[in-house]
DNA sequence: TATGAATGAGAGTTCATTCAT
DNA sequence: AATGAATGAACTCTCATTCAT
């Protein structure tokens, strides 16, 4: 049928048009202080609207961590797909894929905290809960097998590689968080790429064999 | 006076027995869910009480990271002044500083987020918000200086001292977060011991000369 | 759009009768013992809606004077406008153009009172208090008017007409005031209409050639 | 018993002391958004002290116009006595003494004004309430008898002498708040005196014979 | 008598969510 | 499907008053 088709495309670019506000408005203001009305304001809806969207507040938000989580995938895979690069260039790569998320929504590492909160988990439906942590598990799967490739030939130290995925995404998140902070605080230099330059150099040189 | 001298330490308490509340409940629930009631209620005060120690619900909690932050400027004090310690030992030592820190009041990192939001910040009387910066600020220093030592000894790879020190403090935070994380959604289940190990493991391959 | 005019329609329709509750229930309690659930309940609606209306509580005290202030306009306007009168007769139509006034909204002079309190009128959004002021300031206008046309005829004595104005005001508010007092204390005899009466006959003769 | 007279004077000089704090901070503040703390502050006495001289914050206000009452009573007094004065000198001498009382504390209309809120006056104790109504009772009584015995003596014309009495004082309390009201919104220019004066003028005319 | 810490009811206001249109 | 007015529970914070010391 067409006409459903069409109607379901138009459905979903209702939702994407929902999403881009929402990201607009949380990165801007945080969750709490974000007001439903804020978003439908921003998306040019009624507030109304956005329930038939979206179950309430705490799936809208959990949302937004899909659509990042989907490109972090994206760009995982491509890493773990390039076969042609030394062990110190994976790194770099991944790097580089994780500082791009990061450029494609700011927010993430911060919805990524928001969903820690049990209380929010709890509000989630189900389908949306499992999708959330199916793409995450994923996500850390792929670092984790970029690992295990190289760890294999021997090009990497002997570490459990879920642990060491872990670890570069920790550090990853721990800088940007980190160095947002200070930004907060203390003024407005923004040293995030310098820093995480230093910290992956660090690390490429503690994982090396 | 006596009496002046036992009112001071009774006052001291109540504000201890508030903080230790606080820190109950905003742990358990996360600060917007927190109201202010919840924590009198755990406090075993009446709501007004908490008004007498504490401006409002921003300041309470900024006092819980500076409680923090005090323990862990100690801490790495202790850590600087040993003197017969090798490189290795250091970053060792630097690790259960931060463990200690963290199982002191798992909450730290959680404020320190919070903290970020300048809404946040603007609420706090500046006192209050000079002391925390100057703490933060001093234990970064004290960290950086530990590198710097090491450095000058070529005990370390030649990298800023203070990026080092971020990436140190932000590798910790970034392992705490995301093993929280896991456990929120996954289960019950705590890695961050060992996942913390690695973690700092990889990192002193990674700065050793 | 018939659609749009009605909802429009509607939305005033709402406005006014949240007025009216509100104009009951301060006459009742007073400013600050009137609560805007008290409100929202004489006008069997929910406190939320109040606020979709009135940013505030003193926005909402504030507009009842504003309802007040167009109709002494109108009356007085009436006033200047009937030329045949012979001045006692003017100032016995002012008389009776403020009375009216009262009876139709006793509050009014309680209003003007509290507007005075500075605090109270830093709250109001400057529209609001800028309609306020300029309708108070026209009627005053209006008032010297009428005088000044005396005057420059010879039938008033040679007094300022904006001093006479003021004056013409004061005696009108303070005679309200006065009696609503001794009723408040006293009993439930209302002598007003006398008292007046006879204030405004001693004016008519102090101001008369 | 000396002591005893000691005693009860010390308690009548610490009354004072806190009705001479209430009143500076009611004027600054009004009486809503005065505190009894603020009052105890300026009194250099602790809160839990006031309740031990006035039963509650009603009382403590209403005691502050029992105490401008008594002057106006002292001052009308004079203005009775002085026989050698003609009748426009009366009205004259009443003026000034209004305006001398209101000079000794500006609050005293408002707090009348304050007082007439019924619920205010439930809240009063009996047997000051009674204070309060005899006193204004008796002022009025005072100014009634002054026009009472010009009347007598045809000096002015044949009004009821109380209403006569209402009349003034309605005129004063008029002018003051409105003139206060004046400056609150306009700017700081006084016209008080000027504008009582032309008042005064038009009345004394008025009721002249 | 004087204190002042503690109380706790209650205020104004916000906002996620619903539902008649 | 979309609206947006209405809801009402819940929040933070204030302050008159009490009472153990």
């Amino acid at each position: 049928m067409g006409i459903q088709e069409r109607k379901q495309r138009e459905r979903e670019r209702r939702r994407q048009q929902i999403i881009v506000a929402a990201k607009r408005v949380f990165s801007e203001k945080g969750f709490s202080k974000s007001t439903m009305e804020d978003i439908a304001r921003e998306a040019e809806l009624s507030p109304g609207t956005l329930y038939l969207y979206f179950k309430n507040k705490d799936e809208l938000y959990a949302s937004l961590s899909l659509r990042i989580l989907q490109y972090l995938n994206i760009r995982l895979e491509d890493v773990k797909k390039e076969t042609d690069t030394t062990p110190p260039q994976k790194i770099v790569a991944i790097k580089e894929a994780l500082y791009d998320v990061y450029q494609f929504d700011p927010m993430i590492l911060i919805n990524m905290f928001h969903l820690q909160s049990s209380e929010t988990l709890q509000n989630l439906s189900s389908p949306l809960l499992e999708d959330i942590t199916e793409l995450s598990r994923n996500s850390l799967n792929l670092l984790a097998e970029i690992f295990e490739d190289g760890s294999g030939r021997k090009d990497f130290i002997d570490k459990n590689p879920a642990s060491v995925a872990d670890i570069v995404w920790s550090l990853f998140t721990g800088v940007v968080l980190w160095e947002e902070s200070k930004r907060m605080i203390d003024g407005d230099k923004n040293f995030l790429k310098e820093t995480l330059d230093v910290a992956f150099d660090i690390f490429a040189r503690g994982v090396a064999k």
